[in-house]
RNA sequence: GGAGAGGUGGCCGAGUGGUCGAAGGCGCAGCACUGGAAAUGCUGUAUAGGGGCAACUCUAUCGAGGGUUCGAAUCCCUCCCUCUCCGCCA
């Protein structure tokens, strides 16, 4: 959420900043909104502090012999009562503003960083840098896609699927199985091995940690909903990581608080049918290692490189070819200030796929969920940064792509061969 | 799910209608004392919002929301949460 302070000073700035996502808004309205909202709230704490005088002369008289029941006391009772309709009429107005000043804000995204690079949608999206060798297909050589290896090595089940749940939803079995949990297992012990707290929270959320990292009141469609509580699956463990500080105030010299969640997502990829239909790329539900900082607000720059070269760190140690993309401002994400894509090199589709999405968010969700650090005497929101290190199925899905072999198994990275016990699948 | 108890500041804990944002203690910070420390003493020590250059000041907050009252931590209602016992259960 974006500062009212900010609204009511500047709101010429976040027109401009948000012109960068490509928005193109009149906050006319919603600065003299909030100036309004404002100025009755000084008003009525004023009535207010004048109905806390004659409540304190009562008490006061009273205690000094006065006739409960005499005409001075009545009086000031009178006074009393006139001032406390009066501030129940404001206070109601009051409401009302500011319930419509907050769900029109909840609805802006978060300002560009000043370092995000302008630009339209994904097609301008600025490549950063490039890791490890591409593999390509040699003469005479078909490279097959991950969901031809995975069904041809009976590493997951897609028809069964559908009659368990519904489309975009896979059992995993055999090596397939054994393959997503031992990913799982790798991402969590390099991330511990460098300092993050492992954690494993709540996969159903409520209302107010979905608002609290972005996700409502915009996004409701994106996410599925419990019909007779108010909890969700969540999206991403950047929802319950978010919460896990929420309306706290932390001790600086803490920071940064660093946190490597595995929770399986929850998506309903609403408008995305017939998109990415086979195999594990677009699944409504998924496992995903999440990374996620608590920093400093003056750090989260360093902290965005670094969490970012902790997701990169994991497509090293498995030897998979990726690139960094910085995304551009009309395709940052809601909540973000600034991304870096990163997209893994599938052999077989022949293209780079975007397998991990690392974003800072500066003070946008922090002001959400109240998050602050305390140093010395100031207290201030922090900035949040989330990474994912790395979604699990399309790692699956480019080991599959680039380890296969001549002879259709596929070769695994010596990094896995102590979770799997085998350096290579060959399926049955 | 049933029965009971309870939710007060960073922590413990007092407070059952008035001057209570809240005693006391612990913790923490500063100062004094000390060669240094401990002990001791003094002072300070919540959050959010509004106004002010600032000192400062106003409002709200004792789980949340509503009600009674001139006035609520205190009385009433609803909800949430925690604990104990019972039931169910991996």
């Amino acid at each position: 959420m974006l500062d009212q302070r900010l609204l009511r000073d500047d709101p010429e700035l976040i027109t401009a900043q948000l012109g960068r996502r490509g928005l193109k808004l009149d906050l006319a309205p919603l600065q003299a909104l909030a100036i309004q909202e404002r100025d009755l709230e000084s008003e009525r704490s004023e009535l207010q502090a004048e109905g806390n005088r004659i409540g304190k002369q009562v008490g006061q008289l009273i205690k000094g012999g006065a006739n409960p029941g005499g005409p001075e006391v009545q009086a000031l009772r009178d006074q009393g009562n006139t001032i406390k309709h009066q501030v129940a009429v404001l206070e109601e107005q009051e409401k009302a503003l500011e319930s419509q000043l907050r769900e029109q804000l909840q609805a802006l995204p978060n300002l560009p960083a000043a370092e995000a690079p302008d630009g339209r949608d994904e097609r301008e999206n600025v490549e950063v840098k490039r890791w490890g060798q591409p593999r390509q297909a040699s003469a005479g050589e078909s490279l097959e896609e991950h969901w031809q290896i995975g069904e041809r090595l009976n590493l997951w089940d897609s028809e069964r699927s559908v009659r368990i749940a519904q489309s975009r939803f896979i059992t995993l079995q055999g090596q397939g199985a054994r393959l997503e949990r031992a990913l799982i297992s790798f991402m969590l012990d390099l991330h511990t091995a460098k300092g993050y707290c492992e954690v494993m929270p709540p996969i159903l959320v409520n209302s107010a940690s979905l608002t609290g990292s972005g996700q409502l009141p915009k996004f409701a469609e994106e996410s599925f909903r419990c019909a007779d509580d108010d909890l969700w699956l969540t999206p991403t463990a950047e929802v319950p990581v978010t919460s896990l500080h929420r309306a706290e105030v932390i001790p600086a010299e803490q920071l940064p608080l660093r946190y490597a969640a595995y929770t399986p997502c929850f998506r309903r990829e609403a408008g995305s049918y017939g998109r990415d239909t086979r195999g594990l790329i677009r699944l409504h539900q998924f496992n995903k290692v999440e990374l996620y900082w608590f920093c400093h607000p003056e750090h989260s720059t360093e902290a965005h490189e670094q969490i970012t070269r902790d997701a990169e760190a994991v497509l090293e140690a498995l030897e998979l070819p990726y690139r960094r993309m910085e995304l551009c401002t009309g395709d940052l994400g809601f909540s973000a200030a600034r991304t870096y894509d990163l997209e893994v090199w599938l052999a077989g589709a022949g293209a780079y796929r975007e397998i991990s999405s690392c974003s800072v968010c500066g003070d946008f969700q922090a002001r959400r969920s109240a998050i602050r650090c305390k140093d010395g005497k100031t207290t201030q929101l922090l900035h949040t940064l989330n990474g994912s290190g790395l979604a699990v199925g399309r790692t699956m899905a480019a080991l599959l792509e680039n380890g296969q072999k001549d002879d259709g198994s596929v070769r695994l990275p010596a990094a896995l061969v102590p979770y799997m016990g085998t350096d290579r699948i060959s399926g049955g």
